[in-house]
DNA sequence: ATATATTTGCAAATTTGTCGCAATTTAAGA
DNA sequence: TCTTAAATTGCGACAAATTTGCAAATATAT
């Protein structure tokens, strides 16, 4: 696990320094997290500004990236770290669950773009509804 | 056009004012569009904290959904004033064009999520690439 | 036209995100 | 291990974004 992260800072010329392992351990909570509550809870251990500084070098490198829930952004680590999938988010507890990966899926989301003359890299799909346990 | 918008105004005892329905017509533009630039555009007309407030009305209403495109979320009309599509945002020029909607990736959506026991209520795509200009 | 409830603008307060820089930590080589 | 240079952190100051209180203005219903 580490591994891949010393990998991708190391190809940027960066360290795994102590505070950026503490913020990397935060971001393996099972749900994406807004900057306010990894601020939070890295209080008295990182810096606000380091916390910031962290995320943005991750986003970089490719260990994080950003996503769409709600009113805020919430960061989640990527693709590399858990495997491609999407969201579904429940209207009524507001859970963030992942949802299985889905080859057909996938395949027809590159399709479509393709089609409209674009070369499509990546996509990011969030779902809303009800979960079972709101339902 | 403001009949659907009115229409929704009402149905939480809100109304249709002046600054309101400048707003909307702000919202006509085709691109999604960042805070900074309605707050920009409404200058000297509408007050940057009636944008917000409008904004967030309108969302809570139905009227907008924010959309994450990039590091900064944007506004939209939402598929009641613009029919369903979803994004394709270009990593070279950042332009966001609009995908043709597509009715079997719809029902391929739907279903996935209900394979996972969900009861999906809408979705939203993202997808990030090259425009043609671009490639 | 009047009374009541809603909405707006303005200014101030919060919150969020950045920046410069001295002190600290890390990496590399002797 | 010790030394040095480069990278990184914390801190305080900024700057930008967003929210809030409240008196004045506007809209709605009689």
């Amino acid at each position: 696990m580490y591994d891949t992260l010393k990998t991708l800072l190391k190809a940027d010329g960066a360290s795994l320094t102590k505070p950026r392992k503490l913020v990397f351990d935060l971001l393996l909570s099972p749900e994406p997290q807004s900057m306010q509550v990894l601020v939070q809870r890295a209080k008295n251990k990182v810096d606000r500004a380091t916390v910031y500084r962290t995320i943005e070098l991750f986003e970089r490198i490719g260990v994080v990236r950003r996503l769409n829930s709600g009113w805020k952004y919430k960061i989640e680590l990527t693709d590399l770290f858990t495997g491609h999938h999407h969201h579904m988010t429940c209207s009524n507890c507001s859970r963030i669950y992942d949802l299985p990966e889905n080859h057909m899926l996938e395949t027809m989301i590159d399709t479509v773009a393709a089609k409209s003359g674009f070369s499509p890299r990546g996509h990011q799909l969030e779902i809303h509804g009800l979960c079972q346990n709101c339902f």
